[in-house]
DNA sequence: TTAATGCGCGGGTACGTTAACGACGATACT
DNA sequence: AGTATCGTCGTTAACGTACCCGCGCATTAA
């Protein structure tokens, strides 16, 4: 039985003031890089809180300067099944925050691609301290990025990534991984000579795009057997998407498998339903709702991969935090595995959902 | 585009004080339920506090009572694949605590039932205020828990659980559900009449022997055309899983399939190696460690169930200081949702494995 | 020589909360 | 009636840090 401690006694800025026999605001200059303070008795206090072993109070800091730092989270409406449970993620981090006062907007606009322009906009004239998004359309949102990252306001990016924009860090799902192991699910069911389709978002949303890449690439290197379907791109609207999946099961090269790589499935599955599609061709969604569930239950859909949005959310806001309180300290993006839901693990998510009162845990 | 506000500007105990004409020494004693304070005034304070939105700054709180919580993870050494990140993701979360002086002390012992009680005791004798601890034969250790309990230090289990023992939450994987999932996958595998064969831990620990009842459950429920074999138990020791796999593997109702429900499965996994079994035999493992990665990459090995060490030990260390910070809020036991790690999602977790230096992402 | 300027530094205050201490009235007891 | 006790409440000193004010000294200008 070994013991390895951490975190010693407490070593403050008045022990080196007396240990130097000086006083508490020349430490304070000195430490801080303040003007006032001479080269040498600088040095001295700096070698002597290196030895000390000087950790700052942060409390005591927190309380003295009582900055509340304003962060907003700009995300839309829609899909309600993934950002609802995203913001709660968000609001979970923030209520846990010790020792910090802060307040959290959360600025809601429809869907991704219709108002996020305008809401970026008016939040960028509020003048946060740092704020959550949600790139739909990364090219038209570069110029504003741009200029909200020049004026100073740090960014991060959720549930899709911006590369190249100036946010400091993206906090997503690994989208390839996730169209990946669509394929490898489906080259277990599937052992004959196949087709399979892929209904996604907007293609011009990065994690879409990226999807459908390691979908692809899954089916070239664990199935050459089943062929891919020329892809339906639906444009988050509902309507569109019911529309797109019943002309695409009423072709003559109806496909044996879907995999839907956007949150906005039930449209679809409402198509399978109507043509009596479900149980004889293979799903795959993404995301997880109510609705869902008994189709998992029955095994007509094969598997969905969740893309733990609280968990998003939660990290994104620590991330967020964690950079405004040491601006030098590097950012790390984080890649989430998605989760596999199949029959055998779906209840412990489907009680999450059924019952959001009592409290929501981050898996 | 909405804007919905959250946490207001400050409410401060003294703000309530002069609102209700009283001083804040009252307010004090009535917000914490303190002696010396009539019960009509105490009435009036709550309603007050409740009204103008009271937050107390925890920042000022930490300041003033200068406690440095102590808290104590009494951990084994093995299998380290498992409990070193384990350590980790408790290290990661605790220097994510922003505000509150504490010390983290992390206690070993060998492995497993191999020393647990006596460094259980040790820590009990040091009167933490915490302590962390994966119960190995929860029955031998029920009296020290309640001791430790009755003297006032909370306990919480980690990895596995402890019923009854008077912990204040549990932080594990949901271990049934890791059972069924095994089942699950290898239903979809083997589809003609077959024999499969679990390796488990000691089954006196509360998570090997509900791994055990899911996958019996699982089997039962979605793969009537599988046998299952009377269990092997192995007792944590590599030697003694070496032992026993070979017997199994030799018998001549060898198994076509074997789950290995411990992180303790390279030795497992050598016999089935030195028979030329590896690629005939499906199968599962749990856990992750670098020796697995060129199986899962090659399909000798068809999935492992990966119980995310990292993640629960930053969770069950929030968890504990939540717990402590905050005595009256009630804490939540969690039943984490274990990985399925496949080869497409296994780049993910392996380069995490291969650089742990990058710092850990909790997936 | 004296006044003005500037640099280096000491001292003091405030941040919101906790807890010790003391003040004050009411009641009980000698 | 005087004293002791108790319940209720006000006052105040810290906790460690950031920041402002102003003092002393040296240097320079008048």
């Amino acid at each position: 039985m070994k013991s390895t401690k951490k975190s010693g006694k407490a070593a403050g800025i008045r022990e080196i003031a007396n240990a130097l026999g000086t006083s508490i605001g020349t430490v304070d200059r000195a430490l801080h890089g303040r003007s006032g303070v001479s080269a040498r008795t600088k040095a001295r206090v700096l070698r002597m809180a290196e030895q000390l072993g000087y950790k700052p109070n942060i409390a005591a800091r927190s309380l003295k300067l009582n900055r509340s730092l304003r962060i907003a989270a700009v995300l839309p409406r829609e899909i309600a099944a993934f950002f609802d449970p995203l913001r709660q993620g968000i609001q979970a981090a923030a209520d846990e925050v010790a020792g910090l006062q802060f307040t959290l907007d959360f600025i809601e606009y429809p869907r991704l691609g219709s108002g996020d322009l305008a809401a970026l906009e008016s939040a960028a004239t509020k003048k946060y301290d740092g704020i959550l998004f949600t790139p739909g359309r990364p090219r038209e949102l570069a110029a504003v990025f741009r200029r909200i990252v020049a004026q100073g306001t740090p960014m991060l990016c959720v549930a899709s990534d911006a590369p190249d924009s100036g946010r400091i860090a993206a906090v997503t799902v690994d989208a390839y991984t996730s169209g990946a192991l669509a394929a490898e699910l489906l080259s277990h069911k599937l052992q004959t000579p196949s087709r399979v389709a892929t209904i996604t978002g907007e293609l011009a949303t990065f994690d879409h795009a990226e999807k459908l890449r390691g979908f692809a690439a899954g089916l070239a290197m664990l199935a050459p057997h089943l062929t891919l379907l020329p892809v339906v791109e639906s444009h988050e609207s509902p309507e569109d998407a019911y529309r797109q999946s019943m002309a695409l099961l009423k072709a003559k090269t109806r496909p044996d498998a879907v995999y839907i790589s956007t949150a906005n499935s039930l449209p679809v599955l409402r198509a399978l339903e109507e043509l009596k599609l479900l149980g004889r061709v293979q799903v795959i969604t993404t995301d997880l709702y109510p609705e869902l569930i008994p189709l998992l239950e029955s095994g007509k859909v094969l598997a969905t991969l969740y893309q733990r949005p609280e968990a998003q959310g939660k990290t994104a806001f620590e991330t967020l935090i964690g950079h405004l309180m040491d601006k030098d300290k590097p950012v790390k993006t984080h890649r989430f595995a998605p989760h596999i839901i199949l029959r055998s693990n779906l209840p412990l998510f489907a009680s999450r959902l059924a019952n959001p009162a009592a409290g929501l845990d981050i898996r």
